[in-house]
RNA sequence: GCGUCUGUAGCUCAGUGGAUAGAGCAGUGGCCUCCGGAGCCGCGUGCGGAGGUUCGAUUCCUCUCAGACGCACCA
């Protein structure tokens, strides 16, 4: 479905054509004086110089071409050369009347065909998450959900950490303090036992303890370092020492990650491109690209263009082993093999630029990826506390992020009991879906690419913008929604009524925004602009409420043309928080 | 040192080559015989600084100041 702006311009365009003018000139944008007119066309201003024309002529003669229009109820030339534009409400509506009937509110499969793979977890295995995961997960999610929306094929791919050192630091610490386990027998023939020897919670403990003792005790770091080669290498044992670890850890993300509404379709880790490493390898030499450097092996991804010195890709360490660079390197490999993705998106901290710089360039210059495919690294900015620094505990540690939801969890729960008079249990569970939408909303709201400042007490407000106050705004229409069909036992209408006016007007010119709001928010990888698109639908709906008697209508075609507004209402903002990634209670 | 990013109201953040740069919070003044007042309606000092391009710059370019971050064998 055409959005309002392509609308505007399909009237704008033959009015210019008519009058001898290029119709690019045709161009629509909403009014940046919403007290002139709706929207407004500048391109008389644009094609002044070009056809050596008062812009202010061009205006005219453009706005009485259009002036009959039934799209218009108002048509002005103003000064310099706006074009002022004002939408007739039965054009609104009309309008309306098909987005609401539109299962996806009007928006284009602009993706169908195309499959994007997204990259947003890098969660380690062993290790609980924490605050530092919180923004890939929360901003990836969306952008899943906003290319999902658009008719993309997407996979969600958690790429896992679960290689290197840190598996056998764990190992290592575990045959420390259980040598007497089959998996370090060396003669061992027979099955492993089932049942893995820890718990998460063990693990949780062993990982900080063996990378503690490894760095004051050398000869640990040693067996550490000799576990993780022995793993490396397949030692059966160590194998399925490993398969254990992993099998533990992913259970335990799946269920954090549940609590915040996230999931991936994928759940390789970096071990999983272990294989892809040889014939990845080989590119690099059949294409010459690799060469040694001070005991190293690296590609050289300097382009002439560079302002900076961008320094060679590292690809094998001086020892031989792999690394950071090689694994995602493989990575794309397995992921060009095995889904031919038109893009790959890395939803990553921003202080590892360079690292994709240098990785895309290689799978450029090597041709891991076709030409055609995009890589786009989306770098977000770091959460910060109140004082503007990297956001900590009271004691200045690393914040787990179950502590963090539980925290936000508990100060919304005691909110809701201020209130209301709801059942503690009733509270507790709204005080879960209240919280997540404070906590994500108040990160998306913010540009994903700069830091920002982690303000519980902000977030949880229920007023000004935040999510509580959007899902506020959707548990308010919910009601009357409700209340109507009690007492009139009707469906909602789905025909909206020219707007009678102002605040019905404006609200009405927010909703057929709709479509533009959600495309752009995909097009742009910024979920942020969904973010204020929703606050704006919510604030012209409470004004438009606070100026309305809905359920006192007495004229029952108006009456019915507000209910099939508010559902459009409630159809946009509940559509909008789940490609935000949160959902709204029934009350609250 | 080199490079990247950021700098908008007291605070937290949006925004745009165009007409008067917007929200929220905080402060302050109104609005409940009424569908959820967690709401609505008011009240204001600001684009770090200096040049340049342009009919027009907060937006683009250069310089400059401040902060964050990054500069090969961690991930």
């Amino acid at each position: 479905m055409k959005t309002i702006l392509q609308m505007i311009e399909d009237e704008l365009r033959p009015a210019f054509a008519a009058c001898g003018y290029d119709e690019d000139l045709a161009k629509a944008v909403i009014s940046n004086r919403p007290d002139l007119c709706e929207y407004q066309c500048n391109g008389a201003m644009a094609g002044a110089k070009r056809y050596h024309k008062a812009p202010i002529m061009i205006a005219q003669e453009v706005a009485e071409k259009i002036a009959g229009c039934p799209a218009f109820s108002k048509v002005d030339a103003v000064k310099p050369g706006f074009l002022n534009l004002t939408l007739s409400p039965e054009f609104v509506s009309g309008y309306l009347t098909q987005v609401a009937a539109d299962e996806r509110l009007g928006v284009d499969p602009i993706g169908a065909g195309k499959t994007m793979v997204l990259d947003y977890g890098g969660p380690n295995v062993a290790k609980p998450l924490h605050v530092g995961h919180l923004r890939a997960a929360i901003i990836g999610e969306s952008l899943k959900r906003l290319y999902r929306y658009t008719g993309h094929t997407v996979l969600a791919d958690i790429h896992l950490g679960d290689w290197g050192l840190q598996m056998g630091l764990i190992i290592e610490e575990t045959h420390r303090r259980h040598p007497e386990l089959p998996y370090f027998q060396a003669d061992y023939s027979g099955e492993y036992p089932a049942e893995a020897p820890f718990t998460i919670s063990d693990l949780e403990e062993i990982y900080p303890t063996a990378s503690a003792r490894s760095k004051e005790d050398a000869e640990f770091a040693a067996a550490a370092h000799d576990a993780t080669v022995r793993l490396q290498q397949g030692d059966p044992g160590y194998t399925a020492l490993f398969a254990h670890i992993l099998r533990i850890s992913v259970a335990d993300l799946k269920k954090n990650y549940g609590k915040l509404n996230v999931s991936f379709d994928l759940w390789y880790g970096e071990s999983d491109a272990q294989k892809y490493i040889p014939v990845m390898l080989e590119r690099l030499k059949e294409r010459n690209l690799l060469h040694e450097s001070q005991g190293a092996m690296v590609v050289d991804v300097q382009q002439d263009t560079d302002t900076k010195e961008i320094p060679p890709c590292i690809i094998q360490k001086s020892d031989g082993a792999s690394l950071y660079a090689t694994t995602d390197l493989a990575t794309l490999w397995q992921r060009e093999q095995d889904f031919h993705p038109d893009g790959v998106l890395y939803v990553v901290d921003k202080r590892q630029d360079m690292h994709f710089t240098q990785v895309f360039r290689v799978s450029r210059l090597a041709g891991i990826i076709r030409p055609e495919t995009s890589l786009t690294f989306l770098g977000f900015g770091t959460m910060n506390g109140r004082d503007g620094k990297p956001f900590k505990t009271r004691e200045g540690g690393v914040m787990r992020l179950e502590h963090l939801i539980a925290d936000i969890d508990q100060a919304v729960y005691e909110r809701i009991m201020e209130n209301r008079t709801v059942s503690a249990e009733e509270a507790q569970k709204i005080a879960q879906i209240v919280g997540l939408a404070a906590l994500k909303y108040g990160d998306l709201s913010n540009q994903a690419t700069k830091n920002y400042v982690f303000d519980v007490d902000r977030f949880i407000s229920f007023e000004g913008n935040t999510g509580p106050y959007l899902l506020y705004t959707i548990v308010r229409i919910k009601s009357i929604l409700r209340k109507y069909a009690e007492t009139t036992g009707q469906a909602p209408a789905s025909a909206l009524r020219p707007a009678g006016d102002d605040s019905e007007k404006d609200l009405q010119l927010v909703l057929a925004r709709v479509n533009e709001a959600i495309t752009g928010s995909c097009l742009d990888i910024a979920p942020h602009r969904l973010c204020q698109y929703l606050y704006e639908v919510a604030n012209a709906f409470n004004s438009f409420y606070h100026d309305h008697r809905i359920l006192a209508e007495e004229d029952a075609e108006r009456q019915q043309g507000w209910i099939a507004l508010l559902s459009l209402v409630q159809k946009v903002m509940e559509t909008g928080i789940d490609l935000l990634g949160f959902e709204a209670p029934e009350q609250m």
